[in-house]
DNA sequence: TATGAATGAGCTTTCATTCAT
DNA sequence: CATGAATGAAAGCTCATTCAT
C-alpha cells in the first residue's frame, strides 16, 4: 500500500529524469549535455538527481537502456509474431519508424549509443547495452533466416547482409524524417513502407530479375 | 622556394593534427575528446595546435571538411563518372566502402557530423558544411534520376527513397565493419558489394517480382 | 525569514569575496591578479566564486562600484552638507584622508580604475562607473561654485582648476601616505588636513598675496 | 668606427622598443599588456625583443627608468637652475606639463610605476627605481627648503606637506589632460600654470590670509 | 643577428559530485 | 527525501620564453 505507492512515486520520477536524460542526451551527445540541464527539464535539483542515478555515466547507460526497452515493448505490443516473416519485417518496419515518430529523441540517443565512445569505460554495463542492442538483432536474423527456410526469401545473400540493408534502409529513414523535419504520421508511413518493402523485396531494376548483376 | 617548402611544411602539420584529430573526435565524440589528446596523438604541444586552429570548434568543423573533401577527392579520382548510372552507384558503393576501411576514423567523424548538435553553434561553418554534404547527396540524387529516365530504374519508386535505401545499406554496411572490425579487403568488399547490389537492384523476394506487394 | 536570512548570508559573503578582490587588485593590478588568489584571500573554493561574479571582469567591476558605493556613502554618513562650502570641503578632504586609511585597499583600486584599459570593453558597466565617478568630481566642482558665489573662494581662478588642485592635492596626500605607510591616525590626519587647506587657501608664499605672480 | 656605428645602430633599436613598449604598457598596464604587441609595435620579431631585454620585467623596468631619465634629461636641458627656488618650480611645473604632452604615454606609465606591485619582486632593479623617483623628489625637496630659507616660501608648514601638494597639483593637472584629450599646447599651457602657481602661491580664499584657518 | 614556430606553465572557466540543511 | 551552495579536478586557451634556422 503505502510502500507500493512509494514505489510507484519513485519509479515515475525515475521515468521523468530518464525521458529529460533522453531529451538532453539526444541534442547534445554524453560529452556536451550537463546534468543541470537533465536537472531542470526533469523539474527537480540536480542534487536529487544523485538519488536516482549513480553517476552521469550511470544515468546515460539507464537511459540508453530506457529507450531500448521501451522499443522492445512496443514491438512486442504491436507486432504479431504470428504472421509470416515477411509481414513481421514489414510491420517491424512500421512500427519502429512510428515508435521514433513518436518519440524523435529516441533516434538520438540511438546514434550516441552505437558511435559515442563512452561506453567502454564501465565494462559491465557495457556488456548488458551490447546484449540488448544483439537481441533486436537477433530477432531480425531470426526472422530471415526463416524467410528463407521457407522459401520466401532468396538463399544466395547471407542472412546477415540481408539484415544489414534492412536495417539500414531503415535506420536512414528515420534518420531522413529527423532530419527534414516535419511529415504528416500515419499517411506518410505507409507510403515511406511501401516504398522501403518494395525496393527491399524487389529492388529497383526496372527489367525485373532477369540477367541479375 | 624557401616560402613555398615553408608552407608545405604547414601543411603537412596540419594534416598531421587533422588525422589526429579525426581519430580523437571519431573515438571521443566532440565534448569528450580533450584538445591535449589530439595534440599528443598528432605529437606536438597544446600550444601549437592553436597556431594552426582558432579553438576546439574550429578544429572540429576542420576537421569535418577535412573528411568531406577527401571523400569527394577519392570518389572524383576513381569513379568513372562516363559509365551508365548503375555501374556509377555500384562504382560509388564500391569505392565509399574501401575509402572509410582505409581510414575507419572518417566513419566515426562522420556520424558525429550528423548526429552532434555542436554544429549549429556557428552558423557560417554549419552552412558550409551542409552544402558539402548536399553536394554529395544531390550527385547520388542526379545518378538516380538519369537511370530513371534511362529506364534502367523503376519509376514507380520516388527518387528520394530511392537514394534513401541506397545511402542506408552502403552506411549500415560500412558501420557493420567498423564494429566488427577485421575483414580482409579488398575479396570481402567485393563480396560485400555483390549482395548489397543485389538486394538493391532486384530485392530478396525468392518469387521475383511477381505479385509485388 | 529563511530566505531573508539567506539572502544576508549571501550578501555577506558577496562582501567578503569583494573585500578579497579589492586587497589583490589593489595590490595586483587587474591583469598580473588571479582569481585563485582572491577566493584564496577570501577563504572559499575557486568555483564558488564563479556563483557571485560572471567572470573576472565582472568581478573587477564589481570591486570598483563596491569601494566608489563605499567611499559615497562614508562621505554621505560623515559630511555634513549644512555648512559653509569650505567648511564642507575641508570635511570632505578630512574624511577621505580617513577613508582611505582605514581601507588602504581603496587607494590602489581607485588608481587602477583611473588607469588601467580594461574598462572600456564592457562598455555598459565602463559607463556606470563613469558617472559614479562623474557624481563625485561634480558634488564638488558644485561647491566650490558655491563658495565663489558667496564670496569664500576667490573668482579670477576657474572652478574646474580650483577642483583640479584640490582634487591633486588630497589623491597626492593619501598616495603618499599608502607608499610611507605608517603614522598615526587620528592625530596626523588632523595635521595633514592643516597644512593642505592652509595652502589650498591660502597658499605658500611669505609675503601674502601682494604682488601675486 | 664600425663597432661605434654597430653600437649606434642597436641603441637606436633598443629605443625603438622602449618607445612601443611605453605605449603599451602606458594602456595596458604591465599584466595585461603582451610582449608580441610590444614587438609589433616596434616593428621586429618577437624574439628579437630578447636579445635586448632579459624577460618582460626587464622592459618593463628598462620602460620606466627610459621614462624617468627622458624626464630628467628634459628639466635638465629646459629648467634654468639660476634662478629663484619660486621661479624654478614655476618652470619645473610648465615643463613638466610640456613634457606629458608632448608624450602622453609617459603618464600612463609613471602611473603604473606607481602603482603596480610587479616592481617588488626584482629587489634590485626595484631600489634602482626608487632612487631614481626619489632623486625627483629630492630636488624638488631642496628647492623648497631654499625658498623658505631665503624667506620666499612660509616656513609654517613643512616642507614635505608643500612639495605633496605641489606634486598633487601638478600631477592631477596633467591626469587632467589626459583624459579630457585635446586642448592647444602651448597657450593653454601657460594659463594652467598661471592658475596652478596662484593657488599654490596664495590660495583660493577671497579675503586674503586674514584670520587664516 | 633576427626570426617566429614551438613549447608548456599557468590562467580562467566549467561542471560532475558532495553534503549540510 | 529534496535541495542547491560549495567544491576542485580537469578542460580550453594564452603567452612569456626558447631555439633551430
Amino acid at each position: 500500500m503505502g510502500k507500493v505507492a512509494d514505489l510507484n512515486v519513485k519509479e515515475a520520477k525515475r521515468r521523468k529524469i530518464l525521458n529529460a536524460a533522453l531529451k538532453i542526451f539526444s541534442r547534445k551527445g554524453y560529452g556536451t549535455a550537463a546534468i543541470e540541464e537533465v536537472a531542470q527539464e526533469a523539474g527537480i535539483a540536480k542534487g536529487t538527481l544523485y538519488l536516482y542515478f549513480r553517476d552521469k555515466e550511470d544515468l546515460f547507460c539507464s537511459t540508453i537502456m530506457y529507450f531500448i526497452d521501451n522499443l522492445a515493448a512496443y514491438l512486442k505490443k504491436h507486432v504479431d509474431n504470428n504472421e509470416g516473416p515477411l509481414d513481421i519485417l514489414r510491420s517491424i518496419a512500421y512500427h519502429v519508424l512510428r515508435f521514433f515518430l513518436q518519440n524523435k529523441d529516441f533516434f538520438g540517443i540511438f546514434q550516441i549509443f552505437i558511435h559515442e565512445d563512452i561506453l567502454c569505460r564501465h565494462e559491465e554495463l557495457f556488456k548488458i547495452l551490447l546484449e540488448k542492442k544483439k537481441e533486436l538483432l537477433d530477432y531480425e536474423h531470426e526472422l530471415v533466416k526463416r524467410g528463407q527456410k521457407e522459401g520466401v526469401f532468396r538463399r544466395d545473400i547471407s542472412t546477415e547482409d540481408i539484415v544489414i540493408c534492412f536495417d539500414g534502409m531503415l535506420t536512414n529513414t528515420i534518420h531522413q524524417f529527423r532530419t527534414i523535419g516535419a511529415f504528416e504520421p500515419p499517411k506518410d508511413v505507409d507510403v515511406k513502407i511501401l516504398s522501403l518493402m518494395k525496393i527491399f523485396m524487389h529492388g529497383i531494376s526496372e527489367t525485373g530479375r532477369n540477367g541479375e548483376a
